[in-house]
DNA sequence: GACAGACTCAAACAGTCGTTTGATACTCCC
DNA sequence: GGGAGTATCAAACGACTGTTTGAGTCTGTC
């Protein structure tokens, strides 16, 4: 059962951080699923395939485990998003435009989010958490929030210098409130795939959310001047 | 303790009616705090100010007191919205407009949820809802969101006749996009009303939200002709 | 081979959960 | 006044919760 794996380190991969990692990976899965209090030490331990206290051998009790299992995946998404900003702004080929921006950072957005169960699982921890906090109040809005909209603000006022501060702020929450209830739908209709559906399939609310946010921000740029 | 009220009516609101519109009180605002799971019956029959069995004695369990909690505030929500819309297209005094169309529906989804601690209430219960889903899947979707996109689509489509149904459809999931972003924005917001805060208040939202999807709209309208 | 340390495990602990039970008070009608 | 029906109550039931415990099993080092 010990499974141990030959690598030449310091810190050998053997049956202890496969008990983490398996840990780790059943919580958030579960977490996302059943949310904090629902998943219960048992099932998690059950699903990782160890015991009962490993919860608290390995993390010193759930809270720790749970900590554990957001931090892993909060990285991940904000460099995809920030680094999509950046690339439909330094890309050396073509010259950056709104449209262009607000493409490469909606596919950023969305695509982690509905292509991977991981990205899934995301959207369902964040949900939960902030309807019942586990962790400190404001982390994912300083993680996560701030950092993604302040980028994505920057990039646009210099594309449309001719938008104030504050409404190039009012324009990315349009932006981000359509895409957050553009993945809200796509959930509620994957699972029902009719045929009038598919009018209404992702790439094609990608390219009407671009299309409809650019035509806006067009028209107030060109009114706030 | 028995407190009770004098009414010639046949079911005399005594004591027993009392105790299940406690329940039902009460019930709301645990549910909404702590989600269905979260909130014991222990911890209602408390609040409510009535004993543990009750729940059971008046409503045969704790599923049907949720149950009955969800459906006594969803009409309500769902009528104001839809009289906003056809209150927008049939004032006699004005010619209906783009801008005046959604700028009364936004107030009417808006208002009733931020401005009482009913909608407030609501907004958790739905969003739980959703992750935790207790009462038949597709009833929300049924009996709230369908009726409302398809009025206000409707709406739309008669003020402009040059936009299709399929853009007309994702025109009114980008406002409700914004408007649900809104409120979530609102109530992150409203604990910390620093200064700067308030350049992004909820009428300035408003404004910002009517303009921009306007604006959008009126653009995507003149394409398609 | 013996010891130390890391890891796993079944069992138990103390607490909460939704629901049931049987007794007790109360109102109304005959 | 007495029985029927309704409402409330404390108490208990069985199941589930996170955590702790102490024995047991491994690996690596001396």
């Amino acid at each position: 059962m010990q499974m141990q794996v030959e690598v030449d380190n310091e810190t050998p991969i053997d049956s202890s951080t496969q008990t983490r990692q398996r840990l780790l990976d059943a919580s958030e899965a579960l977490f996302a699923e059943r949310g904090f209090r629902g998943a219960s030490v048992r099932d998690i331990t059950q699903a990782a395939a160890c015991n009962l206290a490993s919860v608290n051998y390995h993390f010193g009790g759930k809270s720790n485990l749970y900590r554990e299992v957001i931090m892993r995946r909060l990285t991940e998404l904000r460099a995809g998003r920030l680094g999509a900003v950046d690339g439909a702004m330094q890309r050396a080929e073509t010259e950056p435009t709104v449209e262009l921006l607000l493409r490469s950072f909606t596919i950023a957005f969305l695509e982690p989010l509905v292509q991977s169960s991981a990205g899934r699982r995301w959207v369902n921890l964040m949900s939960r958490e902030m309807l019942d906090p586990q962790l400190p109040r404001d982390m994912f809005r300083t993680e996560m929030v701030l950092p993604i909209h302040q980028a994505l603000g920057h990039a646009l006022q210099r594309l449309c210098p001719r938008l104030s501060p504050e409404v190039t702020e009012l324009c990315v929450d349009s932006l981000i409130g359509q895409l957050v209830y553009i993945e809200r739908l796509h959930r509620c209709t994957e699972l029902s795939t009719t045929p009038a559906d598919l009018l209404f399939s992702l790439p094609a609310r990608v390219d009407h959310t671009v299309r409809f946010t650019a035509a806006a921000i067009e028209v107030l740029a060109s009114e706030k001047g």
